[in-house]
DNA sequence: GAATATCTTTAGTCCGTCCTAAATAATGGA
DNA sequence: TCCATTATTTAGGACGGACTAAAGATATTC
């Protein structure tokens, strides 16, 4: 109930990091609670309830007790700036500097509370301002706006389907690596060849280069995954 | 007294920055004080007595009560591998980014403890491995080795005395900006005109492109450009 | 050598960010 | 409807990093 109304002022990386969470949980349409918070940013429930009061004081959330969290208007805008800086060094370290696909997620979380918007806008002017970042998600404008579609997940596609896959989870490293592997990342085009019941293999067919190439892949995976179907 | 002996375990930004500090007082050959640690650091005495205990607890540094602190070969390695990311950066931003020259020093001053070891080489590389930063400050060596020179400054100079100027201060961006606007920056040729008596203004000739200008400052100024004579 | 000035350290706080354990509210079954 | 489970909040602490005020050590000067 003390936040001035949009001034800006410096946030503290910690900050910064719940009001991404909270920006990325409520897109689904739900005021985040204060569990989804703590397990996306693997801290006790406790700790997302005293900082939750903190924000609300700030004026960068709403806070429902016992029903969730919702961005203010102030909030939604830091929390966007920090999506762009955090989309746009994505983009810069693998594009210019050749940091390997499946790192820049990591390096620009510690970055993006460190660099400044003109640092930001010079990469981004190097870069001819792109609208996606290198796993597939939005790059919001320097004024707030934000393309977010809403992706179905690989998981969701039955047999028969052929999607392109726009965007991919970034969080994990490790993941991200494997499916690239397998010849799915943003802009490949796939065909969901067979689906085995309780929640089983995903058999799909990857186009690329030389044809293309069978790969199998489990349901957890297939969720890291969103794709928009193609109707031609 | 319970450091591990060469861990290079990841170390805060307030740490990083009080061994860079500590670094450059002990450059010129006696221990650190408290009291300059805590002018350089823009803090207040007691929290320097503070932090001292815990760095000498890290093994970072040794420290005589009520004499001094010296940096321990942890601690040279750190304060090492901080500047080299501090100046590594600060040559990206001008060189590839066109960050102006006395913005750069802040900028970089803030992404030196977030970026990864990784970023910082990828970026040297880009750079050809220079050997100093946009101000003159040798680079040290991924495996901590700086060739620093003790330079003297413009201040100690005499009538007559031709110069090259070999690095500068760089905190302050104001004073930096007015320099290289009379064309004092690294690499310059100079020449002392004359010396007013009484810590009054310097008059010095600056070689340019177009032949050269006369040009007059303070001491103070003065004290921040240091140069090496020129024999020929 | 004593008095004074200057440094340095200690004592006691504060704030931000985290924690665990315990209390309280909401929800979903039987 | 009441109970058990689950989610959330409060209580109470810890730690890093800063502060002011006061006390202690060193240096300087007469």
């Amino acid at each position: 109930m003390s936040g001035s109304p949009s001034a800006a002022q410096p946030l503290s990386g910690p900050v910064e990091d719940y009001l991404k969470a909270i920006y990325d949980l409520e897109r689904v349409g739900e005021p985040a609670t204060t569990n989804d918070i703590a397990l996306q940013l693997r801290v006790s429930a406790a700790s997302v309830s005293g900082m939750v009061r903190r924000l609300a004081d700030q004026g960068l959330i709403t806070h429902e007790p016992y029903r969730g969290v919702r961005l203010t208007l102030d909030g939604r805008h830091a929390a966007l700036r920090t999506l762009r800086r955090h989309r746009i060094l994505e983009c810069y370290l693998t594009a210019v500097l050749g940091l390997p696909w499946d790192r820049v997620h990591e390096e620009a979380e510690r970055l993006e509370h460190a660099a400044s918007e003109e640092l930001i806008e010079r990469m981004a002017d190097a870069l001819g301002n792109p609208l996606h970042d290198p796993h597939g998600a939005p790059i919001p404008t320097r004024d707030g706006r934000v393309e977010e579609s809403t992706l179905r997940s690989l998981a969701e596609m039955g047999q028969g389907d052929r999607v392109r896959v726009s965007r991919m989870q970034d969080e994990d490293a490790e993941r991200l690596r494997y499916l690239a592997e397998l010849g799915i990342r943003p802009g490949a085009l796939v065909r969901v060849l067979d689906r085995a019941p309780f929640e089983g293999p995903i058999t799909l067919w990857v186009d690329d280069a030389g044809g293309g190439a069978q790969r199998a892949i489990g349901v957890a995976l297939a969720n890291q995954v969103f794709v928009e179907p193609i109707t031609d």
